[in-house]
DNA sequence: CTAGGGTTAG
């Protein structure tokens, strides 16, 4: 009993932990007592995931806890991700002296980096009086993993020059951190580094080199170092499929995973999930059910992912009653679940539909809005006739109502959602307040509003400042031609439904003949149709389409 | 001890 009361730390019950003293020189107290510590039990009660009496034997010994104790605790509290039990033992080792070795150290690092407490784990890495590889890989990693590429880049660079050799596990993860506009160039440095220490040919290695390759854009680099790997897993498989998928090359993709399948490649979700990806660009329905049917069959557990891979194939293939029967039946929603149900009512104009759900999001609360659910019920109300509410939403973001920061597409929604109110002038006026630079996008959006409401004055201004921002566009013509086809422009203002041959920008002419073609049709045959274009879905039943004219 | 592929939008 004498030894309980010795050694019993009463804990706040928040922790708050001095990092720096942990390094201080510092001798543990001698323990007198004649038990030796009780590993085992500690142990077990980790074991079986027990971590608050775990935590009570810990503080029992005191002193006395050594090297496995700590680790075994360590262990439990990551896979647990219970931060307030690790700050304990962490605050433990400091209150009884105890000098973690880089191993335990590291073990904490990891902790924080699981827990999602990055800039602990960079105090504890900074505070580190020695490093080996693996602590500056769980470092690197932990920056990689949360999307602090820039971060995980710097360091990387500093390990370097530290004079410490990177193992295939650095490299494995620093060359996911090679993203954006100077990725590929830094991720080729990363590979010859990579040759020259020969990891090239390691699969963890080579499938990570792959990737990049392929999200720089690189497929056929890619394709290169996949083809060079010595052996093949689901994941170097998965990655170059859902590299062609990506950049858009579905057919190939597909190609590419029957031909992988046949040579023996085992697939999981996330494989579906790429393939479904590929599908949804090809509007292939029927593959796209035999995955679900295969997906089903294989009594996969329900991962979320491939549960959303699922709504946004169906949605693209026009069968929205199946993305809403799955999105209805999953057990857990993340909100990219939310997203692509709201992407598919609002591509189709289903701007009832659009505001219903998302109201129904707003009233469970478990999952926030991010920006692209807001693209989604702005762009959805646009498009399906619900102009007021879709400003109502734009001006809560504005409110800080939302927790979302309204970036330029917003703006671009609320223009949109203005021009078809046919409030032009206040669209107009609200260009010209805008933040930001309005884009060649958004001054079309009014142009497309001005052509609805034949308003020839706004019209005519937005033509010239269209021809500003895009010289290009203009840049294809004399300067004679310019006037002839700014009266065209003018033209196509007031042009009648049937249409009048306009080359300004040609998809617009193209989509208005098309659209017009689509809508007579559909009278003359009373049939409904559904066409897919670089933007929205239109519906038409009886010569009016879903999108009112309006796209 | 540390590592690779994935779903919405653009």
């Amino acid at each position: 009993m004498l030894r309980k009361f010795n050694w019993f730390f009463p804990y706040a019950k928040h922790v708050v932990v001095s990092f720096s003293s942990i390094n201080k020189p510092c001798t543990r107290q001698i323990s007198l007592s004649s038990f030796p510590p009780n590993s085992p039990y500690l142990k077990s009660l980790c074991y079986n995931g027990h971590l608050k009496e775990a935590l009570l034997e810990m503080a029992l010994q005191g002193p006395e806890m050594r090297f496995e104790g700590y680790d075994t605790l360590l262990n439990e509290c990551i896979n647990q991700r219970a931060i307030r039990e690790g700050q304990r033992v962490h605050t433990h080792m400091i209150k009884t002296c105890y000098l973690p070795p880089v191993y335990l150290r590291t073990r904490l690092i990891v902790l924080y980096c699981k827990c999602e407490c990055l800039g602990d784990a960079r105090q504890m890495f900074d505070e580190m009086p020695e490093r080996n590889v693996v602590s500056w890989t769980a470092m690197i990693s932990a920056y990689s993993q949360r999307g602090y590429a820039s971060e995980a880049l710097n360091l990387f660079g500093q390990m370097l020059r530290s004079g410490t050799e990177p193992n295939e596990f650095t490299f494995a993860t620093v060359l996911t951190s090679c993203i954006g506009s100077n990725g590929l160039k830094l991720g080729r440095q990363v590979h010859s580094f990579i040759i020259k220490t020969s990891f090239e040919s390691h699969i963890y290695v080579g499938s990570s080199l792959l990737d990049m390759y392929a999200k720089a854009g690189r497929i056929h680099e890619a394709q290169g170092v996949f083809e060079s790997l010595p052996e093949r897993d689901v994941v170097s498989c998965t990655a170059i499929i859902s590299g062609y998928a990506q950049l858009g090359h579905d057919e190939e993709a597909l190609e590419l995973f029957r031909r992988l399948q046949m040579e023996g490649m085992s697939s999981n979700y996330v494989t579906y999930a790429s393939v479904l990806t590929a599908l949804s660009g090809l509007s292939a329905l029927d593959h796209g059910k035999q995955v679900h049917n295969h997906v089903l069959r294989s009594e996969l557990p329900s991962y979320v992912v491939l549960q959303n891979s699922l709504i946004d194939m169906y949605s693209k293939c026009g069968s929205l009653n199946y993305s809403r029967r799955i999105f209805d039946s999953m057990p857990e929603r993340t909100v990219i679940s939310w997203n692509a149900m709201l992407m598919g009512y609002s591509k189709y104009g289903m701007g009832r539909e659009v505001v219903e759900l998302f109201e129904l999001m707003r009233e469970e609360n478990k999952v926030k809005p991010d920006s692209v659910t807001i693209l989604a019920v702005l762009s959805g109300c646009s498009h399906g006739g619900m102009e007021e509410k879709g400003l109502e939403i734009f001006f809560e973001m504005g409110n800080g109502k939302l927790s979302v920061e309204p970036v330029i597409e917003h703006y671009g929604c609320a223009v949109d959602l203005l021009g078809r109110a046919g409030q032009l002038e206040e669209a107009f006026k609200f260009i010209k307040k805008m933040p930001f630079e309005p884009t060649a996008a958004i001054w079309g959006s009014l142009l497309g509003a001005c052509r609805v409401h034949s308003n020839i004055d706004i019209g005519e201004f937005v033509g010239r400042q269209l021809l500003e921002i895009e010289p290009e566009n203009a840049g294809n013509y004399e300067d004679g031609k310019i006037l002839e086809t700014l009266a065209l422009a003018f033209g196509l203002i007031n042009a009648t439904p049937k249409g009048v041959p306009v080359r300004v920008i040609k998809n617009l002419r193209i989509c208005v003949d098309c659209h017009n073609f689509a809508k007579f049709v559909s009278k003359v045959n009373g049939r409904e149709e559904c066409l897919r274009d670089k933007n929205q879905f239109h519906r038409i039943v009886g010569g009016i389409c879903s999108c009112g004219d309006y796209w």
